[in-house]
DNA sequence: CGGCAGTA
DNA sequence: TACTGCCGG
């Protein structure tokens, strides 16, 4: 998942209150993702409703985006389209990797050991049809924007953010920075702290923003010789040369000036390398969406989360009532604005 | 993950 | 008020 370019960040950490106001195109698959492996109990069994189907992504959609409106921020989420061809093997590893996962939650729950079958669990994640699409019926019933990305969602993320109709792309995947966009922001999430595993340890979750053109200007590099260099190092669409890491990649090619050539004096081979390279380069993108938040329809997320779900009706009337009051002021707010203007 | 009740 | 830990579905 992703590509290892960590050793090249340096991300600023902000406060949620600085997103007020900014509009942010969330990669749709890799959050719900996140929420489906950590909405969990302790054994590792997700939220389920009566018919057993699986509702742990709905809780974090729901109560996240509350908290995002109430925070000022406009979430426009992005879905996943039809990938490259060229992912089908990563995607094919991902599947069996799960598929392995599961059998030893099994065992773990056998033995009795919890802490092994929880992260088991988390790493058996399954996103179904259902789940996106229960997913993006909530967010929608919720007037929070959904664009269908024809390919990548982190490629539209990106191509949104490059137009400046958003302000960033979020994902915890740095994916999105060889799209091109200019700005990305991780772990948009509010407990600050959050506990680890198994012992009584903390860990300390901070919002990152990270800039393209800091990385850039830094290892002082081209966005193609940036995605060169992750080429190099493996994508979800080739798994790169063994051994060059962030480190060598640079080295390779500030020497070489590209993948092509850098590959051939170190006597290696990526098939197909322009293929690929366009991927990040030269992808479509669509137009046709909204960034307009809208107001949750009350009655249509009743139907889908408690007769439906059997989710509780006080819990969700009241992140509800946040939500309208969050909307409510920003209304005041804006009215307050061109009334100052005009008058 | 995020809300909220219970505790100090 | 701050913090901990359990519950949600």
């Amino acid at each position: 998942m992703g590509v290892n370019l960590t050793p090249l960040l340096e991300p600023h950490i902000i406060g949620l209150s600085e997103l007020g106001g900014k509009t942010v195109a969330v990669d749709a698959f890799n959050t719900i993702y996140q929420f489906l492996s950590s909405i969990r109990q302790p054994d590792g069994t997700p939220l389920k409703d009566a018919k057993g189907r699986v509702t742990s992504h709905l809780s974090g959609i729901l109560y996240r985006n509350v908290s995002l409106v109430e925070a000022g921020v406009s979430p426009v989420y992005v879905f996943d389209g039809v990938p490259s061809r060229l992912k089908a093997e990563t995607l094919r590893d991902r599947a069996e990797r799960r598929t392995r996962a599961k059998e030893e939650h099994e065992e773990a729950l056998e033995v009795g050991d919890m802490e092994r079958a929880r992260t088991k669990a988390m790493q058996s994640s399954r996103m179904t049809d259902d789940i996106v699409n229960t997913s993006r019926d909530l967010l929608t019933h919720m007037g929070i924007p959904v664009v269908q990305a024809p390919g990548e969602g982190e490629a539209q993320a990106a191509y949104m953010a490059k137009k400046s109709d958003v302000w960033a792309s979020g994902s915890q995947d740095l994916d999105s920075l060889l799209f091109g966009a200019p700005r990305l922001v991780r772990n948009l999430t509010f407990s600050g702290r959050r506990k680890m595993p198994g012992r009584n340890q903390y860990r300390t979750v901070n919002i990152e923003v990270i800039e393209l053109d800091d990385i850039l200007s830094r290892i002082e590099v081209s966005r193609e010789q940036l995605v060169d260099m992750a080429i190099m190092m493996g994508t979800d669409y080739h798994p790169g040369i063994k051994g060059i890491g962030p480190k060598r990649a640079l080295g390779l090619i500030k020497k070489h000036g590209d993948a092509a050539s850098a590959l051939d004096a170190i006597d290696e081979e990526i098939e197909p390398l322009q293929e690929i390279r366009n991927i990040f380069l030269e992808y479509e993108a669509t137009d046709e969406y909204t960034i307009k938040l809208g107001r949750p329809d009350r009655g249509r997320i009743t139907d889908l989360l408690v007769e439906d779900m059997g989710f509780s009706n006080s819990r969700l009337s009241s992140a509800l009532d946040r939500m309208e009051s969050a909307l409510d002021e920003r209304e005041r707010r804006s009215r307050q604005r061109s009334l100052d203007m005009f008058g």
